[in-house]
DNA sequence: TTAATCTCTATCATGTCAATAGACTTTAAT
DNA sequence: ATTAAAGTCTATTGACATGATAGAGATTAA
């Protein structure tokens, strides 16, 4: 039931994205010290999300990366189904991504029903959420007192 | 988001189980050949569910798998968690599998927040649902025709 | 004693994943 | 024009997980 390194990366690189989305553009470097992503990693990633329509970029010196669209714009569920695939525990309830699978009877097990409940959840959270939600989620908790428990001596 | 397949065949096979309670003990064999799961794999994979205490089994010649407890007292998060780990997106939001993560500040990181909502989502329906479900499930599905889709020609 | 069953541990083949690398293209500034 | 700073494309690597297979052993009912 995970999220890849990739897919949270993906993320944390839309988050900076979009507190910056006033900037004309945002380099790699920035994203990946800012992040600790490794940087030719993150380049990848990008480019990935540049095909999907989600970010674009500005090449040359000066040149960098921005959302292609207003935050409140990206539900979360895009952006990982482009770089993830399928929400769903298994493929054989998945929408988008539906694959076969090797049980005797597809159409009526009751795994598969149970699975779907699970994909609903995760589909109704992540198609619900934005890039924007996630960019509010921050400031407000960049606002918050660090917990005693956080200080490290 | 995935489930693997160990954990598929996993659940599958504690279906089998609580479908035949009834019964003494069912042969790695028999559910081997209903579920179409290599059986070497499955051997594997009812001796781990056993390590957790949710089957039993008897060898030798009679021998066999069944149920350590009554099917309503097998959460599906049990068995899914023995065999898989977390059930959580992201290890860092996993109460019983906690990992640290990568990211610059775990306390305040706004994705961290939104997959705490998936787990939890998540969680919700693996620890509501039992192998007794499964197999109620199961029974009412049976008792639906077949959708005309379904046939193979 | 035998055959059927579970048990333990090792191994294999494959694939995925995270990361790295090199060679290239584009652009702004000079 | 030249240069340096960016993104772009494609390949490769190393590590690890996964699904599956295998052999030798232990237990039990008949």
């Amino acid at each position: 039931m995970k999220l890849s390194v990739r897919g949270e990366y993906a993320l944390r690189a839309l988050l900076v994205l979009a507190l910056n989305y006033d900037e004309s553009v945002v380099r790699i470097q920035t994203i990946s010290e800012q992040q600790k992503i490794p940087k030719r990693f993150l380049e990848q990633i990008l480019n990935d999300l540049k095909s999907a329509g989600i970010v674009e970029s500005r090449r040359g010196v000066a040149g960098g990366y921005r959302l292609a669209r207003r935050p409140e714009e990206i539900p979360l569920a895009q952006a990982v189904r482009h770089i993830e695939g399928a929400l769903a525990p298994v493929s054989c309830v998945s929408e988008r991504f539906y694959e076969k699978c090797s049980c005797p009877d597809e159409s009526r097990c009751a795994i598969r029903s149970v699975m779907k409940e699970v994909r609903d959840a995760v589909v109704k959270i992540m198609e619900r959420l934005t890039v924007a939600d996630l960019c509010e989620r921050s400031r407000n908790l960049q606002q918050q007192p660090l917990s005693p428990f956080d200080f490290n001596i």
